[in-house]
DNA sequence: TTGTAAGCGGAGGGTGCCTCCGTATATCGC
DNA sequence: GCGATATACGGAGGCACCCTCCGCTTACAA
């Protein structure tokens, strides 16, 4: 009895983890090429594995969405609270906001993969969802707590309201015109 | 000699003006129900025509939307020119906004084949856009001559905000919620 | 060492995309 | 009316992808 086995009475084979690792990777690598509509064949076909090992690991695509950008909306989440902490509320939730924008420029998948929750909704996305609707509760409450903003827009309206402007701007300045439309919200916002 | 004959040898087949209406009616129907995304398999099935049929008269995807939702585009012209005659300037471009989410509401696919222009530009859609983009730069143009509107944003820019911000929203009340960022949007815009 | 649970791979059945071409027919000149 | 022929039709076929299922392989534990 030297492991508690609770429920799990074998750690995973290391052969097993080696494969979900190079899954991942692969993910990364065809979703940042071929957008996430890519084919998981070709992820599988990357990570030199067959596709039924693929689909072992992640047994739909949101699953694997879920797995390739837990660590980025873990990363949005912890900005969130430093910003709450260094900034006066309004500025804090400014920058938070432009980062999301960043963070969606280099994984443009990840907005995909959120603006699918609505659609159809999918359990291990929709608590990706959560957490950042959550962050930018924190910030939102601050602001309108310090009587700078008003009250009366959900997080989650303003979160998916973004997601949905940078995925349909494009072209190759469409920060820019993200952040421009973002400046005009938080003007609106303003008391 | 009785006919112009410039590049036109023959009028069209009557079975061929016939199918093209059915194929319209179906992808109507199809595209309502299972989104944009829904297969022209099914649109030709449920025309009771021949995939390749489909085909001849709609090369590609882009081209069966632009043609189903020419007459939605060429309403939503015509009421920025009636909303921009009858109201004060700020009013009608709020009233034109909350339009196109009305329309999308009904049309969701029309949103999903702008937000593709974006992505891929195909040309008559690209053409769509261009018109609704003439349409709203007038409504803003008229505000911020008067005025009431700051002139920093690009009709585009706004327009495509609209759809991605419809486009990501969903649930029962989604038009609602849409509405409350549209305010938010036009407070910000406010001089 | 060896038994076995855990893991692997890919064949296979289903669907959709789009093309191509043999067949059918609406139109036009007579 | 009556061919002749341009036009249009239909769907088979080749390809890619989705996802499942199951026989083979292997890492782990005893």
């Amino acid at each position: 009895m030297t492991e508690e086995r609770s429920q799990t009475p074998r750690k995973p084979r290391a052969d097993a983890t080696r494969n979900r690792d190079r899954l991942l990777a692969a993910a990364r690598t065809v979703f940042n090429q071929g957008g996430p509509a890519a084919s998981l064949e070709a992820v599988a076909r990357e990570a030199g594995l067959g596709i039924g090992t693929l689909y072992r690991h992640f047994p739909t695509r949101e699953a694997l969405y879920e797995a390739v950008y837990r660590r980025e909306v873990d990363q949005l989440v912890e900005v969130a609270a430093r910003l709450s902490a260094e900034l006066p509320p309004t500025e804090a939730l400014r920058r938070w906001l432009a980062a999301n924008v960043e963070f969606i420029a280099t994984k443009k998948g990840m907005a995909a993969a959120l603006a699918m929750v609505s659609h159809k909704s999918s359990e291990p996305i929709a608590s990706a969802l959560d957490r950042l609707r959550a962050a930018l509760g924190g910030l939102l409450r601050r602001a309108t707590e310090a009587g700078e903003l008003r009250g009366d827009l959900d997080p989650e309206e303003l979160l998916l309201a973004l997601v949905g402007i940078c995925y349909a701007q494009e072209g190759p300045d469409w920060r820019a015109k993200v952040l421009r439309v973002l400046d005009v919200l938080i003007a609106g916002l303003r008391r």
